[in-house]
DNA sequence: CTGAAAGCGCTTACAG
DNA sequence: CTGAAAGCGCTTACAG
């Protein structure tokens, strides 16, 4: 592994020269440059980011925390992270923390704060005021991705009015009865999730005059077969079957149209279905929803980082970004049917 | 940031002791650990990673090479070798290489090489023998997943054996009739995943002494939807519908099962069907198939990793290792039925 | 068991 | 525009 002594041996100038030759901090006349530049490539010469780090402070790495890997909203938070990152010359470490205080602690003390990374990126992570603050005093720029944190630029999306938005386009097609699957509270750390989005649906409802019925709630834990159970029950009550289901995800409202299905209950005919996120499967479903852009965050995450770590090019936003959301209509929902009743 | 001068001042000693003391290199009295350790967490001190590499020429970083994030396979891969990583002290730079040989190069000029990185894990990636001799030549371990890389250590799962086995519990169930939707050239370049599943499939007919019939087969793209198309096509055929059909992934699988129940076929009493993978959502669906465990897969090449990087606990195996896989019989495999015919 | 000092490979004021 | 030299914060032979 060549040096930037035998560049500089090689192209006859200073490892001053050289350094400021290829990272483009300095003057260096043209001459020069090409002359480092082709003794750099001849040796396959390329820079120790230790050693680089060590001397400037600054590491080109971004650390993003995630509490999980393999689903859907996490991964493509993490793709669209990822490829911006990239693309501003950022490696990404990657720190999985899905679990307990333990695991996290280890995390921050022994991994974060060794001065490995320059910013942080925390998805759906509530840090506490105690790293928030530590964080901060190092000068470490953190970004959250959402909900608000207290002291830290975040970006979120508004649960409530997503799920006002959903259960609007239920009421628009002329239902009435339209019954709720929720999270569990196991979710509920999540910047309440849960609860957001079950007060958008009850808004959305009492501004239309109908009553919240209790009996049109259910609970589970965002996966299509919870989708699918907490849909059996509700399409089984005899005496309150729904005519929509607004669900608080895709991957419950996909389990909704197979729970529909195994019924003998035909979507949109009989039942409409909407969901939340715009997830891999749900055009396959033709599952109507309000689309969230997890790739978009990750690499919104990323510009409001590069804004912090290069105050050059900032553009000082709020401390609060909203994220958008789109209503997307596919074949799972349509006006309320004569057939019922 | 207090540095380890500091530590060394409070506790009273040099700041070669300090680091003998934290790191458990070299001997240091008990007292004078004690000391030194508790003056560390008074300050709120942690090494500075970059310091410490640059000095001992270990980075306690493996990069991660992966095709595309947000899909069950290699996010569970990646699951799977994070935690194994945070376990032995490491962390994981991500590199996420799915587009074309100019990201690809860069990723590997400008990031992989500058030390920044003790190792790393190639997962689905085809190295040419120059980017592999230049790791090798670093003295960087690598370790391909996916397949036999040459000259490399590499985990690989023997795709013509399982798709062997998944074609015999069809036969086995007296189905003579087995269709076969594979993968698309566009994913010959991952070891010829497309190719070793059909040559198994094929063979386990053969010796079945059933001949391979190109009527029942079709590709796909390896998603639920092209699954679902491809079975359409093999289900319309009016003259020769299989009573069986095998898959190459269990996304391909759930879609054909889909497309059955839209042709008003009952799996598995009109029709059988079985993957490969173990999705997520296979036991929801009720759906037989060969599993792989990709999790495991990688925590094995983080494991494979470690021996090299540590030789003392060095347990020299060959240079590939083989995978392993199992049949899960659920409902959507049973005897061909008497209905049909 | 412990310390003084060299060295890891860069970058960047400071001079010129 | 370019160079000599100090410094980034650790680790580790080398002595003792």
């Amino acid at each position: 592994m060549p040096g930037i002594n035998e560049v500089a041996e090689l192209a006859g100038v200073s490892t001053a020269t050289v350094s400021r030759a290829l990272s483009g901090n300095g003057h260096v006349s043209a001459a020069t440059r090409e002359r480092v530049i082709s003794a750099a490539s001849e040796l396959g010469y390329v820079v120790s980011s230790n050693a680089s780090s060590l001397a400037t402070g600054r590491t080109k790495n971004v650390g993003v925390v995630i509490p999980v890997l393999n689903q859907w909203f996490y991964s493509s938070v993490l793709q669209g992270a990822e490829s911006a990152l990239l693309a501003n010359g950022y490696d990404l470490t990657l720190y999985n923390l899905g679990g307990g205080a333990d695991e996290r602690r280890s995390v921050f003390e022994h991994f974060l704060l060794r001065k490995r990374v320059d910013a942080v990126i925390a998805v759906s992570l509530e840090l506490t005021a105690g790293e928030t603050t530590r964080l901060l005093d190092m000068n470490k720029p953190i970004v959250g991705v959402g909900g608000p944190l207290p002291g830290v630029r975040t970006l979120s999306i508004d649960d409530v009015a997503i799920a006002r938005l959903a259960t609007e386009h239920l009421l628009s097609l002329g239902h009435t009865t339209i019954a709720h699957i929720g999270g569990n509270k196991e979710y509920e750390r999540d910047f309440h999730l849960p609860t957001n989005r079950r007060v958008g649906y009850e808004s959305a409802l009492e501004a239309a005059g109908i009553p919240v019925d209790p009996e049109l709630f259910q609970t589970a834990d965002f996966t299509m077969r919870g989708g699918y159970q907490a849909a059996k029950q509700l399409f089984g009550n005899p005496r309150k079957r729904p005519t929509a289901v607004f669900a608080a995800s895709d991957e419950m409202a996909i389990g909704t149209i197979l729970a529909a299905r195994d019924l003998g209950l035909e979507v949109p005919e009989d039942v409409s279905v909407i969901g939340i996120d715009d997830h891999d499967l749900s055009d396959f479903f033709g599952l109507s929803t309000v689309a969230q852009f997890p790739e978009l965050q990750g690499r919104l995450a990323v510009e409001i980082l590069m804004d912090q770590l290069h105050p050059s090019r900032r553009t000082q936003g709020t401390l609060n970004t909203s994220l958008p959301y789109e209503l997307i209509v596919r074949s799972s929902t349509a006006r309320v049917s004569n057939r019922r009743r």
